[in-house]
DNA sequence: TTTATAAACTTAACAGTGTTATCTTTTTCG
DNA sequence: CGAAAAAGATAACACTGTTAAGTTTATAAA
């Protein structure tokens, strides 16, 4: 009897194969570079196949951007280990940089397109919002307020105001390095350099008593 | 024999028309949004018709970013009207950030896509100096240094490493808002909010004396 | 003016894309 | 067993960027 167990079984393998084998062939090649038929060839089924499990490919990439958005989160999490709140804090900042020159491919398909925005429409999207071990937004503003009032150098400041800063800074030094837009007729400083110093800056800016 | 010269003509006025009404499309549609058998119904000529004015559609593209990216030039240059070093400095910022939410598509096809990276390796030499991005990021520069080497908070700071930083700073918060990537998921403060903190916070970590 | 030539332009095709209607095979269950 | 259903494949549709080959048109030479 167990007959119907092992169906949704099977299929959930073949829907794993094929999250596993799109999410190599996207890292390796990025949104553009990978289509449906040459996932269906590399898993050995037709191309149709994909379809009983995604309802198109912006749905696939979708799925597979919310999962490893989790890695991010969790790469995020390994700065807790840092004593000093404020240290974690720049702690995270460079895990985020580092998780994105490491995985450009999927940080561009995660912050660069607005495939996502579409997407998180869905009610499976809401899943983890706001949850620090889900959510690498809730991780950086729970260390934005375990900071304390006190160091906000604009003391009424709205501490979900300084996470947003902090991330779009971070981003905006990580997503003119993944894309390398003005790669050639721009002298950069090394990427860690430009990283430490945009967190510094904010640092500095944003709360009293920084080195 | 005025001939060759008309044909000359001639040439360029379809290479503007095809120009003309690709910017048009892309502005509205994005990159993906628009083909080249779509611009060649809207100007009434055959696709290969493009395809002896432009190598392909990257380099039809490339050019618009090119052409287009001066008038972004142009709207930073008009900071240049505030008196004070600073101020001047922080209204070339929101001028930036204006740009970019007013002309989403040309902004993501600019600085979001990895498109003119590929497109400037093959002849730098012949952009090279007069290369509208080059001449905005050197408007930075240059306000950078015109704010004199003593209002550093680190005193031995590179102002290319300064001026980057900024330029990331708001590139991070625009591009964000742009792709429409965390949108329904992170409740963001209005943008012009984002813009001004981004800016107040990297003006204070960076430099004495703000405010 | 007629003719060769070069430029402009189009047609038709190639190889690819995401997607889906239709069909076939396989599996389950009464 | 045979009916029902699920899984999967084939073949097609309507696109895409791009180009080889052919056609028209305008120029320059004879």
């Amino acid at each position: 009897m167990g007959t119907k167990e092992r169906r949704e079984r099977e299929r959930e393998q073949l829907r794993a194969l094929i999250l596993d084998a799109a999410r190599e062939m996207f890292v390796e090649r990025g949104y553009e570079g990978v289509s449906m038929r040459k996932i269906a060839e590399k898993i050995e089924y037709s191309p149709t196949a994909i379809y009983q499990h995604f309802k198109d490919k912006d749905a696939l990439v979708r799925e597979i951007c919310r999962v490893d958005s989790q890695k991010l989160t969790e790469e995020l999490k390994s700065s807790g280990a840092v004593e000093d709140p404020m240290e974690r804090l720049m702690a995270c900042g460079m895990a985020y940089a580092r998780f994105a020159v490491e995985n450009p491919n999927h940080y561009k398909m995660l912050f660069l397109s607005q495939l996502p925005a579409a997407a998180y429409e869905g009610d499976v999207a809401e899943f983890g919002k706001g949850e620090p071990e889900m959510d690498g937004y809730a991780l950086l503003r729970q260390q934005v307020r375990a900071l304390g009032p006190e160091v906000f150098r604009n003391p009424g400041m709205d501490p979900d105001l300084v996470a947003q800063t902090l991330w779009a800074g971070v981003h905006g030094v990580v997503s003119l390095e993944v894309t390398q837009c003005l790669q050639g007729w721009l002298d950069w400083h090394p990427l860690e350099v430009r990283v430490r110093t945009m967190l510094m800056a904010m640092a500095a800016g944003l709360f009293w008593e920084v080195r």
